[in-house]
DNA sequence: GTATATAATAGTCAAAGATGGTCAATGGAG
DNA sequence: CTCCATTGACCATCTTTGACTATTATATAC
């Protein structure tokens, strides 16, 4: 039988068929489905998670939204699966680095983005004994200025 | 969905387009926007601030203005350093974000790397209760990669 | 001329409004 | 029974407004 959910989700890809990315109002959603808003979320959660190949961002208050991103998989087809499966719960800095470094010889991101993510995923920065998290992130945000900006004048940051 | 706060950034920055200061009152704006004039403060303080690379100056009584000057390299002459102290030990997510927005829109990092920036001090890839420094590199590790690929199609990344 | 009142601005802050998120309890299909 | 689906109460975040306050220029009184 058609599940609610099920319709809620063929709605939403319908809308995406066109495009890579959508906006909706929850509400707007849940009304026209007669159901409770909170469906929706739930919808998103269970077919259009990470795994699915989607993202979603969302904002609240007056003018609020829920973004539907549709990932690109490129010529492997589970590309970003098997990423995200190699790099699992956990992962050490040698072997983050070594996808990072094959990903920009592979030359799927810049060299700029592979220090980018190199930086933000260093001992360096991570490696802290704290606990508040505005800290760590701070922590982690300064190393990435750093690299993004330690050698402004030999990038060609107008050409990016 | 077009919010009033919306536009009238918008408005602003479409006056800013030029000059890098403006001057305007309060009141007419409001009034030309329907709303009650602390709503430009609102816009000012959210979207305007010294986070979002904007100086605001005013002046009260008969004649009175508002001047909103968009602060350039200039300005800040080690500008790195500047950037660094703002962050400090400790920064929320909303200024980090707020920087990431200010550096991309001048231009001195990419969309791409912006987005970079933004997931890995997200709150999604920080707020956890770390024990494992490498739980926690793998959750800021996973969200700059989804970051990455979320739109392959729509990037140029052949001319990067 | 100075002091004082008045008008013309802008600022602050807390409350209300408008969204979306989370989670635990409950329902229902296999 | 068990698992997925659904709901609703409660929470978080963003926007908009309005009452009250602060500051400045100008007019008026003396």
């Amino acid at each position: 039988m058609a599940q609610l959910s099920d319709n809620i989700e063929q709605f939403i890809k319908e809308l995406m068929r066109e495009d890579a990315h959508i906006e909706l109002r929850r509400n707007e959603l849940a009304h026209h489905f007669g159901c409770a808003p909170s469906q929706i979320n739930y919808v998103l959660a269970t077919r259009f998670s990470v795994d699915h190949g989607y993202i979603i961002e969302s904002r609240r208050g007056g003018g609020g939204y829920v973004r539907i991103v549709r990932m690109t998989t490129r010529d492997e087809p589970n590309f970003l699966d098997t990423l995200l499966n190699r790099v699992g719960n956990s992962v050490n800095e040698e072997t983050a680095n070594a996808i990072i470094t094959n990903l920009n010889e592979r030359k799927m991101i810049t060299d700029r983005e592979a220090a980018l993510m190199r930086s933000a995923v260093s001992r360096n920065a991570l490696a802290l004994p704290i606990s508040a998290k505005d800290v760590l992130r701070a922590a982690v945000f300064k190393n990435m200025l750093i690299q993004a900006f330690k050698n402004l004048e030999e990038d060609e940051r107008d050409d990016v």
